[in-house]
DNA sequence: AGCGAGACTTGGAAAAATTTTG
DNA sequence: CAAAATTTTTCCAAGTCTCGCT
């Protein structure tokens, strides 16, 4: 550039700060700053360094924007657009405290703040609730409030801005009589509130339930001359659909009419979806040509909602016609969608053909290199095959002749290649993906400890002594104490400290110096102050930022566990074979990164090294991974969060799935029930091990490798596993399913079973398998010809959400909040249970029984002297003192109040006594593990909505981010 | 059909953070 | 306010299931 003799503008460095900042090289982009006035020639100014605060700020960089800051390297004064510059970064950080302690410094300094300042704290603070929904509003409305009083102090009049952020935290917080202050207050001020400032009141109101007072601020609104949006009106749509106020949403529709405000696609869409429930199809009709007309939509959605509202209302001919409408408006129906239409469609699925999924037939088509003409033949014949059922006649034979069409559609659309929005390429996951890569352990820090060899002290080298302390810091874990640990370990230290080394034999070794090291560090860490930790926290932060996130198609997302594990002793669970082996440091010449085609490839971070491979392949979403140093056969992966679309849309997936195994259940049943007397060895076995997987929720069982633990699951279970107990129909079942988990269970079973498990038995030693004709290939292979993409894992699903789902439909009104957490808690219990969820008993139980057991005795003592005193009383006499009692006289002690006292000391007993019941049950029982992968979170959602139970109160932070995807379901949703 | 590679979900323990208690 | 108890988060092991190959 400078060669050809373009003089390089500011401009062009403001462009190139944004490039440098937006690929996080922050140093370079302050770098370049400084070598600015070199180049333009021009000095630079305020404005230009306040721009680098700024762009440093706004793509998070306020650490690195207030080292620029303080440092006053450059000539500049600060002043208050750079404070306020400042604020607004770290906000935008989400670090209020941070921000304050800006806000405080600057009005230390003289300098006055401004309502922009203000907004951008107030809004700093507030956002918080955005992102934390478990916050205490409480505390962040009285900050809020606290700093607009110290506005209006300062002399600074809060602005429209200003309402609107404080009306937001109000809306979350579910507080309407405050909202309805501040915008009263907002007109005596003379403050003209917006149409966004109203909608922000009525949501508020309406999500209260406070309809009427809602219905009010809209006509004063109207009144106003302030034109209600789209927006204003669908928060009453929503409130009415959850109320299933046909009528007033009709009235409302029309209002909207007259007030000639164009409704939106989301408005269309609720109200599609309110009538659809409610069955009254002809206002959906209406509604839906309103919609064409008005050009808003139809979008993915309102298909989806009418599509289900018809096939619900078993109007499969009109929910086939829009399935092909959608597809060719250029939609794809979710599988799901498909699934249900097709389902409604075949009857008993004899023909393999006929298991195919639409998509699965479309797909087939596609792969088979065949001329147009061919396809159409070939999928005529297909569609031929559809059995229509004595009921469904009449629907039948459109739908056939519907899905038939449909899918020449797809072909025509496809053949001309139109906007279709399908997935072009089978499996495809994603276009664009960007990311930073992974972070590799840091290099072994020798401490020069010397362990004693036969009571001397031995020299090690950093390799032998890291391998060393990894043993030696495990020594109070059980794991120390293996044998089999010891063996392993020994061996692969062995190699590490080579043939001449005088370390030979385990029971000569003493660790303990380097153990007392150990935990001297650990004493250390802990002595650091809070300040100190948290600055430590802080640090390690930033350096992880920039690995934090990935691009998905454009779309910023979490990335999950990148950090590749550093060396250390394999911990295996159970009787693991390979307990103690040494698990390598893992190279940066043994990972393959996957990253999208033309993206920036991240470094690699050991100079002189490469990674093994850098794919771009699109139909996988792991970002890197490299073998398993214990067992070479698997893989170690890093993959996106939680949090993440793709992993939010298959626990969506799965739980569809889930709910479409309810359709079939009862047929399923009857099928396995069928084959329990089967001559057929085979289908035998697979009717029994399906049944046992329905009602006992075991897991599938795959084979395993002699070089891991003994666990079975129910393909797998040996004879001993399993023995029938004589003259009942129970089975005694006892084995340790995955992470070495002991599954024990004696339950009645169908006779028949009890009597095929013992053919099964006969003849078998121990340590065979029970189940010898079965794999779970087979069982799988078995259950998809019932229902598509049915295995063995959807029926844990399934059961362990349909069980909380019946479990909390029990009647609970008139409970408070708390007792209703109860309820839920018990049948999460339930659901643990089912699973054979476990976890160890927490240290400290005992000790905490023994408290509990005490308390008991103590208030037993309190009620023995109260009943003496009601006796003594009864008769005349003066009472006895008390132990428990504060040493007054007791001078109005009447039976009544000493019935009540005693009344009291029974409640409290018994409260005790639940909580032991309760905690005792706990104490191996884990709650966790189903409510992250078991129970579909709209259930629990749908539940909190109708019982007015905070969600926080069920779901923790990190559950609530995960199942951001549930959160706006029906408060009327069932499993 | 059977097998091994590959990819993704499920799971408990331990560490860390937060809340309660004394 | 520190210690204890409890909850949340992290870590990584251990499952399930699919796909492509023979």
């Amino acid at each position: 550039m400078d060669q050809l003799g373009d003089k390089p503008t500011s401009n062009t460095f403001d462009i190139l700060f944004r490039r440098l900042i937006a690929a996080g090289l922050t140093r370079q982009a302050i770098q370049a700053f400084d070598d600015m006035e070199r180049f333009t020639k021009r000095e630079t100014d305020r404005e230009d360094f306040v721009d680098l605060l700024d762009t440093l700020c706004k793509y998070g960089y306020a650490k690195v924007a207030t080292e620029v800051f303080n440092g006053r390297k450059f000539k500049f004064e600060p002043d208050t657009q750079m404070y306020t510059v400042m604020i607004y970064g770290w906000c935008k950080l989400n670090r209020p405290e941070v921000a304050e302690k800006f806000f405080r410094e600057m009005v230390d300094r003289g300098f006055e703040p401004n309502v922009v300042t203000y907004n951008v704290l107030l809004n700093g603070i507030c956002r918080r609730t955005v992102l934390h929904p478990g916050t205490h509003f409480e505390g962040i409305i009285q900050k809020a409030e606290n700093l607009l009083d110290e506005m209006q102090k300062r002399g600074i009049e809060p602005d429209v801005t200003s309402y609107s952020i404080v009306l937001h935290v109000y809306n979350r917080a579910h507080k309407p009589d405050l909202s309805l202050d501040k915008l009263s207050l907002m007109k005596e001020k003379g403050i003209f509130p917006t149409v966004a400032t109203y909608t922000s009141v009525i949501k508020c109101l309406c999500s209260c339930g406070r309809l009427e007072d809602a219905e009010e601020i809209l006509n004063e609104m109207v009144a106003n001359g302030v034109s209600p949006s789209p927006t204003t009106f669908n928060c009453f749509f929503k409130e009415f659909q959850g109320r299933k106020h046909a009528d007033n949403a009709l009235k409302l529709y029309k209002k909207m009419g007259d007030l000639s405000c164009t409704p939106s696609l989301s408005t269309y869409n609720i109200l599609v979806g309110t009538f659809s429930r409610l069955n009254k199809m002809d206002i959906v009709q209406e509604i839906w040509n309103d919609m064409k007309e008005s050009g808003a939509g139809p979008d993915s959605d309102s298909y989806a909602l009418l599509i289900h509202g018809l096939y619900e209302k078993r109007r499969w001919e009109e929910s086939c016609e829009f399935v092909l409408e959608m597809i060719e408006n250029g939609f794809l129906p979710q599988n799901i969608t498909l699934e249900k239409l097709y389902k409604a469609n075949t009857d008993d699925q004899d023909d393999e053909e006929d298991n195919l999924t639409l998509i699965e037939r479309k797909e087939k088509l596609e792969e088979d290199n065949l001329t147009l003409a061919e396809r159409k033949e070939k999928l005529e014949a297909a569609s031929a095959l559809d059995r229509i059922s004595k009921t469904k006649i009449a629907a039948k034979k459109v739908t056939s002749s519907s899905l038939k069409c449909a899918s020449k559609k797809i072909i025509k659309s496809r053949s001309k290649s139109t906007n279709l929005h399908l997935n072009s390429g089978a499996g495809k996951k994603w276009t664009t993906f960007a990311h930073n890569g992974i972070v590799l352990p840091p290099p072994y820090k020798p401490h020069g400890v010397k362990m004693l060899y036969n009571g001397e002290q031995v020299e090690l080298t950093p390799e032998q002594e890291e391998v060393a302390t990894m043993f030696a810091v495990m020594k109070d874990t059980e794991f120390a104490a293996k044998p089999k640990f010891i063996e392993n370990f020994m061996n692969d230290w062995r190699v590490i400290l080579g043939k001449e080394h005088v370390i030979k034999k385990f029971h000569l070794c003493d660790f303990t110096p380097i153990y007392d090291w150990h935990q001297n560090e650990k004493d250390k860490k802990k002595q650091l102050s809070a300040l100190e930790r948290k600055a430590l926290k802080e640090e390690k932060l930033k350096e992880d930022e920039r690995y934090m996130w990935a691009f998905v198609d454009g779309k910023k997302e979490k990335v999950g566990n990148f950090r590749v594990e550093p060396p250390g002793l394999f911990r295996g669970r159970g009787e693991h074979p390979k307990m103690g082996k040494l698990k390598r440091r893992i190279r940066p010449d043994e990972i393959t990164i996957n990253i999208g085609k033309g993206e920036p490839v991240p470094e690699c971070p050991i100079p002189n090294e490469r990674w093994k491979e850098v794919k771009h392949d699109n139909t996988v979403t792991w970002l890197a991974f490299w073998k398993n140093p214990i067992d070479p056969k698997a893989f170690k992966y890093v993959f996106l969060d939680d949090t993440s679309s793709w992993k939010g849309q298959s626990d969506k997936d799965k739980y569809e799935k889930a709910r479409l195994l309810k359709d079939y259940i009862l047929d399923i049943r009857a099928n396995y029930r069928k084959d329990f007397r089967n001559k057929d060895l085979m289908k035998q076995q697979i009717s029994v091990a399906a049944y046992l997987i329905d009602m006992l929720a075991l897991r599938a069982g795959n084979e395993k490798d002699d070089d891991e633990a003994d666990t079975v699951g129910c393909c797998t279970l040996k004879v001993e596993n399993v023995s029938l107990v004589p003259q009942t129909n129970k089975l005694e079942i006892n084995f340790l399913g995955k992470d070495s988990i002991k599954y024990e269970n004696t339950v009645e079973v169908d006779p028949l079973v009890y009597k095929a498990i013992g053919e099964f038995k006969k003849g078998k030693n121990t340590g065979e398998e029970l189940f010898d004709k079965l794999d779970t290939y087979k069982l799988n292979a078995h259950l998809k010809e019932l229902m598509p993409g049915l295995t063995a894992k959807v029926f844990r699903t399934y059961n362990a959400s349909i069980t909380l789902d019946k479990l909390l439909n029990s009647e609970i009104m008139n409970r408070n909040v708390a007792e209703k957490v109860v309820v839920y808690n018990r049948a999460n219990k339930e659901v643990a249970k089912l699973c054979n969820h476990q976890r160890s008993e927490p240290k400290s139980h005992g000790a905490q029984m023994l408290k509990l057991r005490d308390n008991i005795v103590k208030l037993k003592g309190v009620l023995d002297g109260l009943e003496t005193n009601l006796h003594r009383v009864r008769k005349g006499k003066a009472p006895l003192q008390l132990d428990a009692d504060d040493g007054k006289p007791k001078k109005n002690f009447t039976p009544e109040i000493l019935q009540r006292k005693i009344k009291l000391t029974l409640d409290k007993i018994e409260k005790t006594e639940r909580d032991m019941d309760l905690k005792k049950e706990l104490k191996t029982t884990a709650l966790g593990t189903s409510k992250t992968n078991y129970l579909d979170p709209r259930i629990s959602v749908a539940w909190c909505k109708r019982h007015e139970v905070p969600i926080e109160k069920i779901f923790n932070k990190s559950l609530l981010a995960k199942f951001a995807w549930a959160m706006d379901v029906d408060p009327s949703f069932r499993f």
